[in-house]
DNA sequence: CTGAAAGCGCTAACAT
DNA sequence: ATGTTAGCGCTTTCAG
C-alpha cells in the first residue's frame, strides 16, 4: 500500500535534467510511455511496473527504464493513469485565496491527503469565482470526494452536492444532511477566551462578531452564555464585525467611541483582530495595558513575531488530517458524521490584567 | 470556437438538482456518458455533441438530453476528455499560498485562462510544500503551459524546467534561457515611489529591502539610481528586510533606533510595508504626519480601507491577463519573450509632506 | 441529424 | 521477469 507514494516521492526528487538525445521539444508533444518503451526495447507494461515502482522488474531494467525516461523528460500522465484506475484517488479541496487560516489548512491537507495515498486538487474561491464554480471544476476532475474550507453554501446546495460526491464541510457548522462536518468546537472556543479574560480581572468585554459568516451564531452565543456563566450578562457587548481587518477596525472605532469602551476585546478572527490591533495602535492605546484582544484561528496572523497574538486554535493541522479522514470514510461508504475538535487558547501577548 | 465555452458557462449555471430517479448514489460510481445515452435512447457521440454545446444535434434532442444528463447528476470526466483532446488546453500555475499578492494574480489568471477557452489547474507553494513538489504536480497534469509565480527557482531548474512544458515566470526577473518573462519594471517602480516622496519634500529616505527575494535587487538598484539622480545618494538608506510583515517590522525597529531616522520608507512589498506601519502605530508615530511609507504590489493589504496604503501597482489582472497571453504563445511555439510592464503609483494614505 | 468504431496514455489481468 | 491484451470515459472521424 505504500509503494505508489515511495515511488511518487522519488519521482519528485530526481531533478529535471534533461538529456542531449531529448528529442523534439518545442512542439506541444511530451514523451509518452510508449516513447519510453520504444527506447528501451521493452514492453509499456514493463515501463508502467518501473514508473510506479511495483514490485515485478529486475533491479537492472528498473535502472535502465528509470535512467531512459529522465532522458527523455518523461512524466507519467496523471489523466490517463487515473482515468484507468477504478479510483481516482483525488480529493478535491475547495478554499478561499484571500483566508490565510485557509492556507494554513490548505497544507496540512495537501500532506494528509499524500500520507493516505491521496492527491489533493485545489481549487480557489474569490471575488471573481463563486464557491459553485470551484466546486464543479472539482466534480469535474472526479475527485472521490471534496472538502470545502469555509464554505458559504447554502444547506440546499450541500444537501444537493453532498448527492453527487462526498462532501466534508471544514470549520464550519452546518445542519445540511449528508455532509459531514468537521470543526471546532466555537462555543468553546469562545469560551475559553472569555474565562482567559475574566480570569485576568476583566468585567467589559466586547465581542466583535462575524456577522453572517458562517460559524458567527455559535461564536456569538457562546460568548453570550460564557459572559453569563461568570455573571457578566450585562456587561457582554455584540458588535457587527465580519471577517476581514476591516470589519474590526470599524467594530473598534466604534467601540472606543463608547463612554466607557470595554477593557477586552474578541475578535471572530485573526484577521478581524488585525484591524482591532491596528486601530488601537493608532489610536495610542497601549495592548494589552490598556485594551487585551483575543483572535480565532491561530493563523499565520497571530503568529507574526511582534504581533504575538492571543488566539484561539483550531489546529489546522489536526483539523485538516481529520477532514481527510472524513473525505475518505465517506467515500469509501461510510455515513456522514459531524466531527467537533476541541480548540485550544494559545496565550500569547495580546492578552494581560485589566486596567485597574 | 466560442461554443464550448459557452457551453460550459451554462453548465456552471444550471444549479444542481438531483431527480428522485437520481438511482444508486453513494456508491462510489458516478454516471458515465454511456449511462446518459442509455437512459435516453441515444448513442455516447450525440450525449458527447449536446455536453459541449457544439453544433450537430437537433433542439428537441438537446433539451432532452441535457434534461436527463441533470436528473442523473451527470458530470463529464474532464481527464477522459482531456485525454482524449490532442492538446489538453490546461494551463498550469504555481503560487504562494501565504502571499496576498499572488491571491490577487491567481484570481485573475483563472478568468484570463477561461477568456482564452483554457483551464487553470493550481499547484500551492507552502513552507511543507516546495516548488518542485507543486511545479511536477502541474508536469502529471499534461499542462500546456505553466505559470509560476514568484518562482524561487534556480536559473538551471528553471531552463531544464522550460525544456519539458513551455514556462513562463510572473512578477520577477530571470536571466534563465528559453523561459518567458512577465514583469512589472521594478527599477521604474521605485523610482516612481521615490520620486514621490522626494516631491513631498523628503530627503532621508530608507529603503527596507526583499534580502534575497526575487527582485530584491532591481528594487535596490532602482532605489539607489533614483535617490542619486535627485542627489540624495548621501541620504539614501538601504536596510535589509524580506518578504513578511516581520521583516518590515524589524527594519522599522531598526531604523526608529537611528539618531535621526528617515522620513519616509519605502518597503520592498505590502506585507513588509504592513509590518512597518504596525511598528510606526505602536511607537506613536504619526503616518503619514511624522513618516511616510509606501508599499508595492498594490495587494490586498494596501487596499483595506483604514490603511489607505499609498503603494506601486503592477496590476494583478494586467500581468495576469499578458501572463496567460505569454503562456499561450509560447504553447504555440513561438519563442519565450520578457514582456516588461510599466508600474504605476497609488496614492493614498501614508505619504504626506515631510515634516519640517 | 444520428450512430458505429477507433483510440488518447495508461494500468491490470492474464499469458509466457 | 517480461509481454499481450483489454479497456477506463471521452471525442472524433466517418458512415448512414
Amino acid at each position: 500500500m505504500g509503494e505508489p507514494e515511495e515511488a511518487r516521492a522519488e519521482a519528485e526528487q530526481r531533478s529535471p535534467r534533461t538529456s542531449a538525445t531529448g528529442g523534439k521539444r518545442g512542439n506541444g508533444t511530451r514523451p509518452t510511455m510508449a516513447d519510453v518503451a520504444r527506447a528501451a526495447g521493452t514492453s509499456t507494461a514493463l515501463v508502467s511496473i518501473v514508473m510506479r515502482g511495483v514490485p515485478g522488474a529486475s533491479e537492472a531494467t528498473r535502472q535502465r527504464i528509470m535512467r531512459i525516461a529522465d532522458e527523455l523528460g518523461y512524466v507519467p500522465d496523471q489523466r490517463a493513469r487515473k482515468l484507468r484506475q477504478s479510483s481516482s484517488r483525488v480529493l478535491g479541496v475547495s478554499f478561499e485565496l484571500q483566508q490565510p487560516f485557509h492556507g494554513d489548512l490548505v497544507e496540512h491537507v495537501y500532506s494528509a491527503a499524500a500520507q493516505r495515498g491521496y492527491e489533493a486538487v485545489i481549487s480557489a474561491v474569490a471575488p471573481s469565482r463563486s464557491e459553485m464554480t470551484s466546486v464543479n471544476a472539482l466534480l469535474r476532475e472526479r475527485c472521490e470526494a471534496a472538502i470545502l474550507l469555509g464554505s458559504g453554501l447554502e444547506p440546499e446546495e450541500l444537501t444537493s452536492l453532498a448527492r453527487r460526491v462526498p462532501t466534508v464541510v471544514v470549520a464550519r457548522h452546518t445542519d445540511a444532511s449528508g455532509v459531514a462536518v468537521v470543526r471546532g468546537d466555537d462555543t468553546a472556543g469562545i469560551a475559553l477566551a472569555v474565562d482567559h479574560l475574566v480570569a485576568l480581572g476583566h468585567r467589559r468585554i466586547a465581542h466583535i462578531d462575524g456577522a453572517g459568516a458562517p460559524g458567527s451564531s455559535d461564536r456569538r452565543l457562546g460568548f453570550l452564555e460564557a459572559m453569563g456563566r461568570h455573571g457578566l450578562q450585562d456587561s457582554a457587548d455584540v458588535i457587527a464585525g465580519g471577517l476581514t481587518e476591516t470589519a474590526g477596525a470599524e467594530g473598534m472605532r466604534y467601540l472606543l467611541d463608547r463612554p466607557s469602551p470595554p477593557t477586552a476585546v474578541i475578535a471572530f478572527n485573526d484577521r478581524c483582530a488585525t484591524g482591532v490591533l491596528d486601530v488601537l495602535a493608532r489610536h495610542g492605546r497601549d495592548v494589552p495595558g490598556d485594551i487585551s484582544v483575543v483572535g480565532y484561528d491561530d493563523s499565520r496572523l497571530a503568529k507574526i513575531p511582534h504581533v504575538q497574538m492571543t488566539t484561539v486554535s483550531q489546529n489546522p493541522e489536526q483539523l485538516a488530517k481529520t477532514a481527510v479522514a472524513a473525505a475518505l470514510d465517506l467515500a469509501a461508504g461510510r455515513s456522514p458524521q459531524e466531527i467537533v475538535l476541541t480548540p485550544r487558547l494559545v496565550e500569547r501577548a495580546t492578552t494581560g490584567p485589566a486596567p485597574s
